[in-house]
DNA sequence: AGCGGTTACGAAAGACGTAAGGATG
DNA sequence: CATCCTTACGTCTTTCGTAACCGCT
């Protein structure tokens, strides 16, 4: 039986057939013939005497068996990689670095921090998934997890990038028509995912006042509901980063001064246990940095 | 340049020249010729574009960089292990494991527990080396490092196994000779590496009693002033694990009744992070139970 | 029939051991 | 001069891609 397979190898390739849940596909992504991934994955199932992939004719799926090994040889290859980042004489970052981002961040604040990284380092790809949501992250194959919130899953390593400030703002003359109503009484602009019809602001000493209201607009897309206040229509909660400069200049104006949003945590996670790859860390070294200042922190 | 080599290997084959600073020396133990140790060294070397042994005619020594990357070799080799071990279809234990352990009880108690295992694991091979003082773990290539006291190296993973009660015993005839006598005025016999002449006993308060005495017998080796103490010349202090029978027999009798010795915590260093090969973490359970009874816990 | 995985085969590449070369205490 | 590492060379193993084969939708 083969034992001269170099066993990272092997499992290189077990993990891309995992991803993309096909010899051939995997084979197309490795550059290299068909025949030699099915002989590769026949090599690492013959050795540890387990099967790990079940081959029906139109479809591949992961054994048990297979599902378990997944991550560790993920680990075991980022492993491999911090070596020869760490030990090696050409320090040059490359490869590719697969992240998922929340999507409003993903396609402004951290999409310009990930587009800095990129030009700080030419020889770096990045894998850029927009989604809000709970993923799985040990199927997914990610490198990094941006999330909004708190990280639905207790086997990851998490760091807290900052808990945004998030005020009621609306235009000059949404404030002036609106004068003389109540806050809860004015058009409200509202977010699906982190708000619904209830809303809850909280004072400098942190006494809450919580108030239900009709949204005049109702939109899962924060840049929606931006577009919409900046033009008038109504008032919204907006995380400070979104709106600093319009607060600046004075197209937008704090609706509600001394009370604000709950500050959403921004999260990083990585998947945990020994050493990464040097481009992973210092990507998240450079989103990290990306955020101070530009991200409101502490409470 | 050779991209075939099995990376794992190349690895492996380093931390044995490191190991035995000599490629012939690896080779004769790896089972191949001196010339492929040396053309695997060298892809390693030409694969991270760093010298990592300096070699001179005679003597082959680490280079920073070699001394840097053998951690990381061992690791890497001990987790790739972990995975065959886990995912494997045949979960025997095999393979060698490098304990270190303390003199004395390397050559009683945990020997003990050493044979049970190897009765358990016919295909384990245990390399046993008997030190009291402190090693370079990183360097020495040891899987597990039993040690009476404090472990003197921040990086390692610790665990407590027992606290060893101690207590002054000496023969019955040994006490009525000494009847009249204080017990800073008797017979003693001390032990060089953990008490000097400086005598320290508690109350069941916690309470200190100290004094000084001029030993009637010096020693570094316990089990000869537990033989000298069997024969009356004097009393000792000495661990219940290894005077329990005697104390049982009257053939010994505590000499001062609700008074102890401080009690000696008897650790388990690991090396961090990541996994380790199921034998060494069997091995490691299997020596913690062992001690659960035969050792005391607790303070 | 078309897509996907496995087996067969010839060719090429690479690693191994033996043997010779070179340097140092 | 004996020891130890390196280089050279021939042999042999192993892997690769192409191509034929088989099973399913």
């Amino acid at each position: 039986m083969s034992v001269r397979f170099d066993r990272l190898t092997l499992l290189a390739t077990f993990v891309r057939i995992a991803e993309r849940q096909s010899l051939s596909g995997a084979a197309r992504d490795l550059g290299m013939s068909q025949p030699s991934v099915s002989r590769q994955l026949a090599a690492l199932e013959g050795r540890l005497g387990v099967v790990l992939v079940r081959r029906t004719t139109h479809d591949v799926t992961l054994t048990p068996d297979g599902l378990a090994l997944l991550a560790d040889a993920r680990r075991m290859l980022g492993e491999w990689e911090a070596i020869e980042d760490r030990h090696s004489a050409d320090h040059v970052l490359l490869g590719t670095i697969r992240v998922v981002a929340p999507v409003a961040l993903g396609q402004s604040l951290f999409m310009q921090a990930a587009a800095q990284f990129m030009e700080d380092h030419p020889d770096i790809t990045i894998d850029w998934r927009l989604r809000d949501d709970a993923i799985r992250f040990a199927e997914e194959g990610c490198d990094c997890w941006l999330k909004i919130g708190p990280v639905p899953d207790e086997t990851l390593v998490v760091r807290e990038l900052a808990r945004v400030e998030r005020l009621v703002v609306g235009t000059r003359r949404c404030r002036a028509t609106n004068a003389d109503k109540e806050l809860e009484a004015m058009p409200w602009l509202t977010l699906g995912p982190f708000e619904g019809n209830r809303i809850a602001l909280f004072d400098q000493n942190g006494d809450a006042r919580r108030f239900t209201v009709t949204p005049k607009l109702a939109s899962d897309n924060i840049f929606a509901v931006h577009e919409a206040a900046r033009h008038g229509v109504g008032i919204a909660i907006m995380p400070r980063w979104l709106v600093g400069a319009e607060l600046d200049d004075g197209t937008l104006v704090d609706m509600a001064p001394g009370l604000r949003a709950a500050r959403l945590p921004v999260n990083l996670a990585l998947a945990p246990g020994g050493k990464r790859p040097a481009r992973v860390e210092q990507f998240c070294a450079a989103v990290q940095n990306w955020c101070e200042g530009r991200l409101g922190r502490g409470h």
